[in-house]
DNA sequence: TTTTTAGTACGAAAAAAATCGTATGAATAT
DNA sequence: ATATTCATACGATTTTTTTCGTACTAAAAA
């Protein structure tokens, strides 16, 4: 299947992703928080989603109940192999950095992270 | 400035970029490695992208030669914040993860992701 | 029962991006 | 001098994405 979602697609996604299932109306109100738009705006777009196969959604009551149609691991995974490289010319190492340098993780994260690239080396070598 | 190209000025920003200057043909055959797209089209982008800012050109001789209009670190880091956020819900953590584990970086990439991570927590204490 | 309140469907318009054909002119080759 | 080649400009079309109004209906409230 292809995956790519649209920009505005992706922040519903998020939004499904995060809380697992939801109405329009649920999504609509956590979207509008951030973003000036319709209601009837919010319903097509997810409509289209679920055309799309982006959603699926149990119509059971008179209001469906959407979720993900879509791996969230999966599609980031694509999103980041394109991002990377259009954006940072296939590098991934300078990807990383810039995202170190402006994420400021927390020391935890960064022990995490820290874990992660032993693991990474041990496989290497 | 708005920094916000879209995938197809991003596609030729990268070239730009990694080229320092071209005329059309250059970009345009580079991109048709990868693309398949007509002269002309290649042309009307970086005629917009001109307008727009995102290419500056020297009009010298008749063919123009075009050079980049932004900065590629800047545009590399905005889109990055913006990607993290609608992707990865604003952990820049998983993104790292999930980069260092797809982008199979070399010995010598990881060790100087490690260093950066040093010099990253070392501010922190 | 009647009215009001959600909710969906759907068409269509507006906006944004991408593509391409044609006209025109300057250099170059014949 | 003429013809050919290669460049730009520009308008127009097509495609994709986003937005919204209107119609219709089920459920809930009055």
């Amino acid at each position: 299947m292809k995956i790519k979602p649209t920009e505005s697609e992706l922040e519903i996604l998020q939004i499904i992703w995060q809380k697992g299932e939801a109405s329009v109306r649920e999504v609509h109100e956590q979207l509008a928080e951030s973003k000036d738009t319709g209601y009837t705006t919010t319903l097509k777009q997810m409509q289209i989603m679920h055309t799309k196969g982006l959603l699926v959604r149990n119509e059971e009551s008179r209001t469906h109940i959407y979720s993900a149609g879509i791996d969230e691991q999966d599609t980031q995974r694509h999103l980041l192999r394109n991002f990377v490289s259009t954006t940072f010319g296939g590098s991934s190492k300078n990807l990383v950095m810039q995202a170190l340098g402006q994420g400021t993780p927390s020391k935890e994260e960064l022990t995490e992270i820290r874990a992660f690239l032993d693991q990474l080396e041990n496989k290497k070598s």
